[in-house]
DNA sequence: GATGTCTAATGGTTTGACCATTATCGACAT
DNA sequence: ATGTCGATAATGGTCAAACCATTAGACATC
């Protein structure tokens, strides 16, 4: 019936303050917060107390303090690090295998590719066919282009995602990609054969794209996720 | 050629140090550190620097502080609480707007019903069904179960999203469905045709789900949440 | 045995000092 | 006039010692 009494401690209160100042918009990235003896003096607590609440404030990806004359707590710009920190930790503990990775990407790329179709702008689509080019000279390198390959392929993927507009496609996909790296080494049966089939796959999403065919690209870019996915599952002791 | 180099502040070493041992297995979830006057001593540092390093490892989820005599730093279990804390203020911070939330949800509800249907337990769709029947009852209840119906539909997407048994989709639904109420008020149309068609659509799921159809589910699901979506934009200003 | 009270351990907070870093500005050489 | 160097002062980083607040467990009381 009743709520357990929430003691508020010192340091949480001035999170929650600043966190909300922030969200509101009173805050803006760039500003800058006052010194630490100024802002003690407003919030009416101790420097030691003050700083705990700007450690977490940090860990948060909300601030980033600088030292030396005129440093400070600056508002940040927000962004997708600290959310791939956290994946990283799940994927560590094994929370997150593997295959749930893998799912997770065939479920939104169809979606990030159908968008990018539907807006993409000219000058993404000359970039688009760049990157296409780039990826097609790096499978002619033999053996040691193989690393350049995936790079380009995981660029083009990106480039997808930032064409279809959509903060959170972004900032979710950058996260997954920052972190799907750990198994691309012991799980992926390197292979020119992979690759080949892999530009492929790029060639018919980017075409979709470029001709604007939302569900041909939204199927094109599923197939070309559920084909990289199975044969990572194939060899799953590289 | 070279990489900048970091000095690295104490506190940081403090966190990087318990986080490995936390990562690598020697302190085990459930167990407890020392107390902060006898940690200080063995990393030699003062007990402000101490605790700012703790409350980074707090605000990271890793470690559970409970004050009173034998309390303490606890291990924490690892868990997707903070990815979905951290999913929240993006999402909360205009960055990402109601129809980017929108897309999000429609890219990723399909992949989440097609596992779904592949993984259902026999006791997962006794549940579904359940919860059908309970989300009907409040149909009938006019508009003062509409809220209730709501939260039915709520826990009906989120019990599809834990038979996909994946990890990365329950956690970051969880994350969407906790934010997407702030739409929901200013920017739902309420009514009973609303609502009636929306349970429609559930049944349509549930049954291809229950039939263990991935591909109809997948439909089914984008198809409802592209049929909702709809509506928000309709009537952009509640 | 149930209930209340005391105690000691532990986190929470304060104060004041000093160290480390760095933007800024002025002196000086060119 | 201009560039270079060094002093300066503002600001974050760290330390130390004390006291307050909370709580599990021991102990006393009924």
């Amino acid at each position: 019936m009743f709520k357990t009494v929430k003691q508020n401690k010192a340091y949480q209160d001035v999170v929650e303050q600043i966190q909300e100042a922030i969200m509101e918009g009173s805050l803006k990235p760039g500003s800058q917060l006052p010194a630490e003896r100024e802002l003690k003096e407003q919030f009416g607590v101790s420097r030691g107390t003050l700083r705990e609440a700007l450690r977490v404030l940090e860990q948060k990806g909300l601030i980033e303090i600088r030292t030396g004359v005129a440093g400070g707590s600056i508002i940040r710009e927000v962004n997708s690090e600290k959310l791939s920190e956290n994946l990283g930790l799940l994927i560590r503990n094994r929370l997150v295998s593997l295959r749930d990775l893998a799912e997770f990407r065939e479920g939104m790329e169809g979606g990030v590719a159908a968008l990018a179709a539907t807006r993409a702008r000219e000058q993404d689509l000359t970039a688009l066919h760049d990157l296409l080019a780039v990826a097609e000279g790096h499978l002619n390198e033999g053996r040691k282009g193989w690393d350049d390959f995936v790079r380009t392929d995981e660029q083009i993927h990106m480039s997808l995602a930032r064409m279809s507009g959509n903060q959170l496609f972004i900032t979710v996909l950058e996260s997954v990609y920052y972190n799907i790296h750990i198994y691309y080494e012991n799980y992926l049966p390197w292979g020119t054969a992979l690759l080949l089939e892999n530009f492929k796959d790029l060639q018919d999403i980017v075409a979709a794209v470029s001709a604007r065919d939302a569900e041909r690209a939204r199927e094109a870019a599923q197939g070309h996720v559920r084909r990289f996915n199975a044969y990572m599952e194939e060899k799953p002791a590289g």
